[in-house]
DNA sequence: CTGAAAGCGCTAACAA
DNA sequence: TTGTTAGCGCTTTCAG
C-alpha cells in the first residue's frame, strides 16, 4: 500500500539511489533527472518512510518529554506545564524533530529514560518536575543522555538547566513593598524540597536582611487551601503584619480569604503579593500583584537549547536563566 | 556502543533468532537456553531497537497529538488541555505506545496527520480543537488515518468522537436555576463555531422552552472580558433578569465583576452559574456553581478507544458521551 | 527446538 | 552523474 522508493526509482526509470539523492537534496543529480524523479514522487505520492531512514541514521528525530517522579501525578495538571508545552511545540515546530510524551509504566524516570534511549526512541530530553536533591538527577548525569532539566541548577556535559532568576523576582517583590513603606513583611512558602520554593524564600530573606528588617515566614503546601491556613496562622501570631509576599498565586488567592475573614482590607489594612503571574492572578478580586515567570519562553529556549546541543554536539550554555518582574495590580 | 541481538546470540551462544524468540517470550525455546539467554541480555544491558522492531512490523507504536488549525496558537493554552494530556498519559502508561506531539510547520492539521501516517511515524491520532465546521474533518476520514476526536460526533470506519454531554449539562443548570425559582434567566454565550459551546446553548433553549420561558441570549468570545461586556449588555437591556447561565467559566467570572460593577450582589441579586468546572471556578468569590465536565476521563476514554481500535482493527464504539454534573456552589 | 537466509526501506560507499 | 552492493537491527519464513 504504501509507496517506497523502488517504485518511484521504477516509475521514473532511475536507481532507487538516485531517489535517494533527490530525496536528500543532494545537488550531484542533473536537473532534468531531478525534476522527472520529483514529479514522479508527487504523482505517486510517496513520503520516505521515517522509520528506514531513522533506523539508518541511528536518530529517532524525537525529544522525550519526561515528568519526574515526584511530580508525575499532579503536574501534568499544573498550569505551569500549557505554557512550558506550547513553548516545546513552538521551538520544534520548524524543525523535523518532534516531541514524545512518554508516560512509561516506570515510577522512576531515570531508567525510563535510559530504555527510550537505548532503544532508540528518543535522541535526548527535555526534563521537568524535578526537586531539589532527587537522585534521578546524578542517573540522568551519568547515563549520558542530552537533557535539558527545567528550574534547576545542573551542568555536565551531557546536561543543562533552564530556570528562571526566582530569587531576583521575589527580592523585586520584597523591595517593591518596602518602598511601598511596609516593613513588616511576612512570607508565605511552600515546602522546601522546591529549587524555585528555596530561591525565592533566599530572595525574601536577603531583601529583608539588606534592609534591617525581621523575617517572618510560615511554611505549608502550595494550594489555597496551604496559603489560608498560613495567612491565619501568621495573622494570628504577628498581628502587627501591613504586607504578605506568597510564594505562589493560589497561596495568595487563599490569603486573600482569609485576610477578608479576619476583617483585613487588601491591599489598606494588608497588602499582597504572589508569584507565577497564573490566568488566575488577574482574574481574583482584588486582581494579584505577582512577580511574572516567562514560563513560554523557559520551554522554547529549553527546546532550542536541546536541538543546539542535537546538531552540534556539545551545548553553547549550560546554565541559561531567564529574568522575572513584578506586575503591579490591586492587592499591593 | 549499543548493543545488538547479534552481540547476545554471541556471548549466549545461541543464534539471533534465538534471542528474537527469548525477548519476544515465544514458548518454542528450552528453559535452560531461555534462562542462559535472558541473563545474557540483563549482563550486556541489551534493550531491543525499537526502530528496527517497528520498521519491520511497519507499526510506529506512536499515537500522534494533534491540535487543529484553528485553535493551534491558543488551545494550547488552555487549562482543558492539561487534564486532557492526564488523561491520554495515563491511559497510554501500561502499553507500549508513545505519544507524540507534533506541530508541523504546516497550519492545516490534515496534511500534517497524512504526512506523519504515512511517514510511519504514528499509527494513530487524537484529534483536538476541531470547529464543528472544520473541512479538517472530511480530510481526517478520507484519509483512512484511525483517528479519535476530543467533542465532535464523527463516526466511520476510521473515525470515532468523544465527548460530553454538554446539551444535558446545560439543561441542568438552567433546570436548577428554575427550581431555584428564577423565571428571568439569561444566556452568556460564546462563539457558535464550537460545537460544546452550540450544544450548551441547545441545553438552554430547550429548558427554557419546555418551561414555556423566554431565553435572552448575547454572544461573544469565550474570555473573560467577553464575559464582563456581555453581563454589562444584558444588565442593561433585560434589568430584570435573576439570572445567567454563562457557557465557560472565566465568562462567569467577568460577570461576577459585571454585577458587582452594576451594584448587584451574586447570588441574591443575582444568580451566576458557569459551565466547565476549571480550577479557577472553586477560587473566585463568591465560589462558582457550574457544570463540571469530566476532561480527564474523556481523555482516558479517547486514548483507550483508540488503543482498542488499533489491536482489534475497529472501534468498538464510535461516539462515546460522558455524563456532566452540575456542581454546586456560591454563586447560585 | 534451533539455525540460516531473506528482507522491511533507506543511505553510504564505491564502481561504472 | 548514475547504478550496484552492502548493511542498519530486527523478525519471518523454512530447513535442519
Amino acid at each position: 500500500m504504501p509507496v517506497t522508493m523502488r517504485e518511484v526509482a521504477l516509475a521514473a526509470n532511475v536507481s532507487i539511489q538516485t531517489v535517494s539523492n533527490v530525496v536528500n537534496e543532494r545537488p550531484i543529480v542533473a536537473d532534468d533527472t531531478r525534476l522527472r524523479v520529483l514529479s514522479t514522487m508527487q504523482r505517486l505520492g510517496y513520503q520516505p518512510n521515517a522509520l528506514a531512514q531513522s533506523l539508518r541514521a541511528n536518530r529517532a528525530q524525537t525529544i522525550g518529554l519526561v515528568f519526574a517522579r515526584s511530580e508525575r501525578r499532579t503536574f501534568v495538571r499544573k498550569p505551569y506545564l500549557n505554557e512550558l508545552l506550547s513553548g516545546f511545540a513552538d521551538a520544534t515546530r520548524d524543525t523535523d524533530y518532534s516531541l514524545l510524551m512518554h508516560s512509561g509504566a516506570d515510577d522512576d524516570p531515570a531508567p525510563t529514560i535510559r530504555q527510550l534511549y537505548q532503544r532508540r526512541r528518543i535522541d535526548a530530553v527535555i526534563l521537568v518536575g524535578v526537586l531539589q536533591a532527587d537522585p534521578v538527577i546524578q542517573q540522568v548525569v551519568a547515563s549520558a543522555v542530552p537533557t535539558v532539566v527545567i528550574d534547576l541548577p545542573v551542568q555536565g556535559d551531557d546536561v543543562a538547566g533552564v530556570r528562571a532568576d526566582y530569587r531576583a523576582g521575589a527580592a523585586a517583590a520584597v523591595r517593591y513593598l518596602i518602598e511601598r513603606g511596609h516593613t513588616a513583611i511576612g512570607y508565605l512558602g511552600g515546602t522546601l524540597d522546591v529549587y524555585s520554593g528555596l530561591e525565592r524564600r533566599l530572595g525574601y530573606w536577603e531583601t529583608m536582611t539588606a534592609h534591617g528588617l525581621r523575617s517572618v515566614e510560615v511554611s505549608g503546601g502550595w494550594s489555597r487551601e496551604d496559603g489560608c491556613l498560613g495567612m491565619m496562622h501568621l495573622l494570628e501570631q504577628h498581628p502587627n503584619l501591613t504586607a504578605v509576599f506568597a510564594a505562589a498565586d493560589p497561596m495568595a488567592v487563599g490569603a486573600l480569604e482569609a485576610a477578608r475573614a479576619a476583617g483585613r482590607h487588601v491591599p489598606d489594612d494588608l497588602a499582597v503579593v504572589g508569584f507565577n503571574d497564573l490566568e488566575l492572578a488577574a482574574l481574583v478580586t482584588p486582581a494579584l500583584t505577582t512577580v511574572h515567570v516567562p514560563v513560554y519562553e523557559l520551554g522554547i529556549r529549553a527546546a532550542e537549547l536541546l536541538l543546539d546541543r542535537l546538531s552540534t554536539g556539545h551545548f553553547t550554555d549550560t546554565d541559561i536563566i531567564l529574568p522575572t518582574h513584578l506586575v503591579i495590580r490591586r492587592s499591593a
